[in-house]
DNA sequence: TAAATACTGAACCATCTGGTTCAGTTTATA
DNA sequence: TATAAACTGAACCAGATGGTTCAGTATTTA
C-alpha cells in the first residue's frame, strides 16, 4: 500500500468546496471584515459566520485579530501555494495520459486493428 | 448580498478534500485501473473504493467504463482547469494584499506613527 | 455447468458539516 | 452607569461522509 497523507491539503481543499467560504476569501481580497460585516454580506448568522471563518482559519487561509470587542479578519500569508503546486502537478498527470492516449489512437490508426 | 455559486468547484474541491482521492488520481496518472486493483492498493473494501470513485466521477475528475465484470477508472478529460483557475486567480488577490499592506508599512515607516 | 471473480445495493454506524437559537461576556457609547 | 454592539460557547438539528457488512447479480473460467 502506498500513504497518501497531507492534513494541510485536507484542510485547505474541504475549506475551498463551500461557495460561502470561498466567497469569504473574495471578499476579504478587497479588504479586511469583521466578522458582523462579512455575516451581514452572507446572510448568516454571527455564529454561524464564526464557524466558516474558524474553518478557514484553521487551513490556514485565513488570520484574525481581536481587538476590542471587533475581530477583524485578513487573508493569511500562507496563501495557495501548496493548492496551487498539487493542482499544477496533477493537471500535467492529467494531460500526459491524454497524450498517451492520443499516442496509441494515432498507433492504431497507423497500424490498423492490432494487440 | 452577494452571491457566489459554482456547484462544480464545489463538488471538485470536496473531492480533493480526501488522501484517498487524491491518492486514487495518483495512481489513475499512473494508468487506469480497476476498483478491485484500488481496492486492494488502499487497503480498502471494494464496495468502499467505488463510493470515493464515485465521489471523483460526480465531480468530473474520473470517468468509468463497465466492461464485463470490470470497471476501468480513468482520468476524466475534463481535468483541474478550473480549480486552477480559481486557484491562480485568488493566489493573485492574496498576493495584491500582502503587497497593499507593505506599502502601508513603508508608509507609516517613512513618515514616522501615523493615522 | 459449478465455482470463482468483480461488482452493486441496501442498511447500518460514528462522526463531521452547515446551519440555527439562546444565553452569556466583553467593550464601547450615550 | 445603563444600553447597545460584537462576539463567544453550548446545545441542538438534519443531512452528508467515510467507512463497514451482508446479500445479491452478472460474467468468466475450469
Amino acid at each position: 500500500m502506498v500513504q497518501y497523507l497531507n492534513p494541510p491539503l485536507d484542510l485547505s481543499f474541504a475549506a475551498l468546496s463551500d461557495a460561502t467560504r470561498r466567497g469569504i476569501i473574495d471578499q476579504l481580497g478587497r479588504g479586511d471584515a469583521s466578522i458582523t460585516s462579512l455575516a451581514d454580506q452572507f446572510q448568516m448568522t454571527l455564529t454561524g459566520m464564526k464557524k466558516h471563518v474558524q474553518v478557514l482559519e484553521r487551513a490556514g487561509l485565513v488570520v484574525t485579530q481581536k481587538v476590542g470587542r471587533v475581530r477583524t479578519c485578513k487573508l493569511g500569508k500562507r496563501g495557495l501555494k501548496a493548492e496551487a503546486e498539487w493542482i499544477e502537478a496533477h493537471r500535467k498527470l492529467f494531460e500526459a495520459r491524454f497524450e498517451a492516449l492520443d499516442e496509441i489512437i494515432s498507433e492504431m490508426k497507423r497500424e490498423g486493428s492490432d494487440d
